[in-house]
RNA sequence: UGGGGGAUCGUCUAAUGGUAGGACAACGGACUCUGACUCCGUUUAUCUAGGUUCGAAUCCUAGUCCCCCAGCCA
């Protein structure tokens, strides 16, 4: 990857001390942990390039992680889908591990707590757990079965294990405070049975760790040094620790056994938790919950529809990912929650693409242009470069002949002021070809333009000597008797306010939908185009960029869709 | 009226007691066989009020506003 070198930031700081300070040998290690109950998404895709990023810099190891302590969620489908996306990305794990990879040792873990004193199995039902917690002003009051004994807590826990209790009967909980101010450390839930099959570990297990319990461990266990996670786990970070310190796991090798008979055994760290905040865009939504439903409501075409933030999406959408990579490096990482305007990631998008994407000629909203003076079967190719600046992006031979398509809005009976293409009795030149002059337009039935006829100047063909004339403006154009015709998508924004969680106007977000998210036409393309690889990204000269799409498109069914359009100077439009 | 965080151009972010800088956006202009790219220029910010200091975005005091937390979700 070519990235620029890594920008500064507070955990990047944070590391940098304890490098400076010995810690942990200064060895770095990270790991990316969502739960596979979703697709993933640019928020996502932020804390990808942090964890990543920074095992880099250091010289470290990230490890992708599965967070899959709750079968009721989870799925393989979503399994394969975030290792493809993490790798489209441009990452790649030092390991792949999942929480479920650590369950026994998360058990002897929990029957350590027990006899510590530190856990007991509470009889309460979820609905007394809640009535018990207290309020975010009052304190909570204490479970009538804190005082079981070990051996009592130790013989129901394996009993639990064993499948002997109904779902919901008996958990297990870490015995701490119920009158702290911080809810999470009033006596939190660390096992809850549930019989349901694992997308991993399929029906070995009976009960399941909960996140906060299951989550330090398996950073401490993998030797994670750093583990970063969003704002709203700040205050999780005291139970994290406080499992962490009862449970010594460094200086308690038997407690990983399991481990490494499972050949996954490594050094155990004490890992530091860091939170840094989301990254929001404007005119998207990002929760799962809403992405969901935008998909189960077919409200949009499933979750790698060009106009989902999902990285599947924005994928198929041609947003190369050192485009996405280069955004959240502009978009920086603090503590502060912020809202980044979309037009920064079109920003990263068309850096990227300027640099990268082979331009060619595309007319999306045809206009018949006749030139008067050309033979009918005068037939040729005009070679254009395929990009402006980098000559090592080569040539390519485009035909062209009497009768071309050009841009219905490059021509204007009653131009505009400042209207710089076709006019009656004006000039304009032709991409590579000459100028050409309007001479004649000529109708349909109802008044409508049909056709231009024109007349070339031929003393400003491409190579001859007046092809330096100033003309005002340069149009693109495709011959209409080599064109390929193709199904061109336009994606707009899918919302049409910026931020579509605000329901202060009564209105949820379904109803902010852009109903001009998604326009089909039908164009003619320059014939080279037919041959695009799918997902290869391209600039449509004058228009914007556009992929090929990765699943529809093909030789005989061309098929393309706008990634972003070009930055567009001229407002009458 | 509990606990935990956060306030810098329109937006995102930098400045670690010493010139408030950058990116995106916007607006001018130059250049141009893409109204693109590139280049030049312009506009706009330290939440408030006090205090410490030669000097404060930064330190202190008191306020204000915003976000998160009462799952057997993560």
């Amino acid at each position: 990857m070519t990235d620029a070198a890594a920008p500064n930031n507070f955990i990047r700081q944070i590391i940098l001390n304890d490098r400076a300070a010995g810690k942990n040998d200064g060895r770095v290690a990270t790991r990316f942990p969502p739960e596979p109950n979703g697709y993933l998404h640019l928020g996502h895709a932020k804390s990808i390039c942090l964890n990543f990023g920074l095992a880099r810099e250091f010289a470290g190891n990230c490890d992708l992680r599965f967070d899959d302590t709750n079968p009721a969620k989870e799925e393989q489908e979503y399994v394969d889908a975030i290792k493809s996306d993490v790798n489209w990305l441009g990452f790649e794990w030092n390991n792949l591990r999942h929480t479920s990879d650590y369950f026994e040792v998360l058990y002897l873990c929990a029957e350590k707590l027990i006899r510590d004193g530190k856990a007991f199995v509470c009889d309460l039902s979820a609905d007394e757990v809640r009535a018990t917690r207290g309020t975010l002003t009052e304190p909570g009051q204490n479970s009538p079965y804190r005082g079981r004994s070990a051996e009592e807590n130790l013989d129901l826990f394996r009993r639990m294990r064993a499948g002997e209790f109904d779902d919901g009967a008996r958990t297990l909980r870490a015995k701490i405070d119920m009158a702290s101010g911080n809810i999470n450390m009033r006596d939190p839930t660390i096992y809850r049975i549930r019989k349901l099959t694992h997308q991993n570990t399929g029906d070995a297990w009976k009960i399941y760790p909960m996140y906060d319990y299951a989550h330090c461990v398996s950073d401490a266990v993998e030797g994670i040094t750093h583990s970063l996670c969003t704002l709203e786990f700040e205050d999780h970070r005291p139970l994290y620790d406080w499992f962490l310190d009862q449970l010594d796991v460094e200086n308690h090798a038997e407690l990983i056994e399991p481990m490494r008979r499972a050949g996954l055994a490594g050094t155990p760290s004490r890992p530091q938790q860091i939170e840094f905040a989301r990254g929001n865009l404007d005119y998207t939504v990002m929760s799962k919950r809403k992405l969901m439903a935008l998909v189960s409501e077919n409200l949009v075409d499933g979750w790698d529809d060009p106009r989902m933030p999902t990285l599947a999406g924005v994928r198929r959408r041609g947003f190369p990912p050192a485009a996405v990579r280069a955004f959240w490096e502009r978009a920086g990482v603090t503590k502060q929650n912020s809202v980044i305007e979309f037009s920064v990631l079109e920003g990263s998008v068309r850096e990227v693409l300027d640099a990268s994407a082979p331009r060619r000629m595309a007319v999306l909203d045809p206009l018949k242009l006749v030139i008067t003076n050309l033979d009918a079967a005068h037939d040729e190719t005009i070679e254009f470069a395929n990009h402006p600046k980098n000559a090592e992006l080569g040539s390519r031979r485009v035909p062209f002949s009497r009768e071309l398509w050009i841009e219905r809005d490059d021509f204007a009976e009653v131009p505009p002021k400042g209207f710089h293409r076709l006019v009656p009795n004006g000039e304009v030149r032709l991409r590579n070809a000459g100028i050409v002059r309007c001479e004649e337009i000529v109708r349909n039935d109802d008044g409508s333009i049909a056709e231009v006829r024109c007349t070339l100047d031929p003393t400003t063909r491409h190579g001859m000597p007046g092809a330096d004339r100033k003309v005002k403006g340069t149009i693109h154009w495709v011959s209409a008797g080599h064109a390929v015709a193709a199904e061109v998508r336009l994606y707009d924004r899918l919302f049409t306010v910026a931020d579509p969680d605000d329901t202060s106007d009564g209105k949820t977000y379904a109803e902010h939908l852009n109903a001009d998210s998604k326009r089909v036409v039908r164009a003619w393309l320059e014939p080279s185009l037919a041959d695009a690889t799918p997902e290869s990204n391209v600039q449509f000269e004058r228009l914007g960029y556009f992929v090929a799409d990765r699943y529809d498109h093909s030789r005989a069914t061309p098929v393309f869709n706008r990634t972003v359009t070009l930055r567009d100077s001229y407002a009458v439009r």
